[in-house]
DNA sequence: GGAGAAACGTGAACACCGTTAGCGGATTAC
DNA sequence: GTAATCCGCTAACGGTGTTCACGTTTCTCC
């Protein structure tokens, strides 16, 4: 303990004051062995008894850093969602400035590829939603965080749109609510408001949702029967994907 | 208790033994409250204990009919599957023999509508899969009621590819060894031998999944962010899917 | 009809789990 | 130096899956 007891204010630590840091450094070790556990046993397996156990603590004293296992598990999801997002971040910046189309393969196939690394952090992120939606709009940390990292495809999609790239189909028959409910949601999401058009939007939409089926499909295993080279099915759906988009398709690179 | 004890095999009950009776009753209603609590309260939801409890046994009883809790939820998957397949069963009768596209359009909508009236039995099917898929080719009792109830569904895409509804586009670089393992998929589920070439296969592989996409999505409630009106989004979808397959949409009846 | 086998359900026990309440000690603030 | 705050502990409550040994009921077979 070398700490000057002059003034306690200045101090100049990294971040707030020390019990904020140690504070801090416990809350991260939580989180570290929750994850390490979420890989080894799914997300059932995450319990706070073992993870104070592994810490050399008791169960209850971690209630001082979450107030539940439903909030660790939250919490863990915000850290995947970020973790996830770099990843696609990272492969997004693999490619160059100005590739709209190089840079959207990459980062759907970073997605993929971090599920399948991830089989358990994915189900925790993208499978049945447990908890009931938080009341308040987003408050929880998880959504917040889940919004965050829909925002890098939002802004990808976007570019798509900025440049023209796919002609929408006129809708026959729109319903006006539809319309009005998916307006509101690109504004909310910041799309380029005019060239966004609600059409242009559901064909997004229905390119994100077939995207997560395929993900979610060979994620979860519900495609184990069919075929177990499932990396040449998702390109071929990526490729069907991209087209509709007027995203030119590439293989990926061979690495 | 009024039976003739004069010849105690003899007795044509409706099934087997007495014994063999009662225990399948007990069986029964096991299942029939472990379904209640799933759907109170979500597979984690469902504990012997408090099965047995409701049924005025205790826990280690319940062990005479299902070697593990894993083993209950199995066999309730497999009860499941087979309502859901009724239930796309019945929304197919309700169309004219010789409709398909009325039957196909009914079917799909008969799954979304099940799932969103059982949530929780929904993501007990098609969620993560908890456990490692069975090591022998489906032995499982939950395996095999799910590949019955892909049946339904392959019977109708095999109707759409007799009657050549859909063009199948003449992949450039299908990989020979995804159309082996499609073709082998095909023959296994009793695809129409000729006329069910891999290309046709993949697009229904590829419809089957953004409709897997778009109703999970609905069902896990990961769409909440984008409109609550998640009915004309998910009919938009499925007119496009079903342009896809050569299918005339239609809308769904105002009942 | 009676002996033996098979199935059934129970009580006790083991090892876990989330969560709450109350307490003592360390750290911080004033 | 004193008061407030935070921290981690112990103890406890009620819940879980699962195993084992035991008595009772039921069936089978001679």
């Amino acid at each position: 303990m070398t700490r000057q007891p002059t003034f306690h204010q200045v101090e100049a630590a990294p971040s707030g004051t020390r019990r904020e840091r140690v504070r801090q450094a416990t809350s991260r070790e939580i989180k570290e062995i929750a994850r390490r556990h979420l890989t080894a046993h799914g997300a059932s397996g995450v319990s706070l008894r073992a993870i104070a156990r592994e810490m050399g603590m008791t169960a209850p004293g971690l209630y001082r850093y979450f107030a539940s296992l439903n909030h660790l598990l939250e919490a863990l999801q915000a850290e995947l969602f970020a973790e996830l997002g770099a990843a696609v971040d990272a492969a997004e910046a693999s490619q160059p400035d100005s590739d709209t189309d190089g840079r959207l393969l990459a980062a759907l196939r970073a997605v993929r590829a971090w599920g399948l690394a991830n089989r358990p952090e994915f189900a925790l992120l993208f499978g049945p939603a447990g908890t009931p939606p938080a009341s308040s709009p987003e408050d929880s940390p998880a959504a917040e965080a889940g919004q965050r990292f829909a925002s890098t495809f939002v802004a990808l999609f976007d570019r798509l749109i900025a440049e023209g790239r796919f002609t929408v189909p006129d809708e026959p028959e729109a319903s006006p609510a539809l319309c009005a409910q998916l307006d509101a949601f690109a504004s909310l999401t910041g799309f380029s408001g005019d060239r966004a058009s609600a059409g242009a939007i559901r064909v997004l939409l229905g390119c994100w949702v077939r995207f997560y089926g395929i993900v979610c499909m060979e994620v979860f295993q519900h495609l184990g029967f069919v075929s177990d080279d499932m990396e040449t099915l998702f390109e071929a759906e990526l490729r069907d994907l991209a087209a509709d988009l007027g995203v030119a398709y590439r293989p990926p690179d061979a690495r």
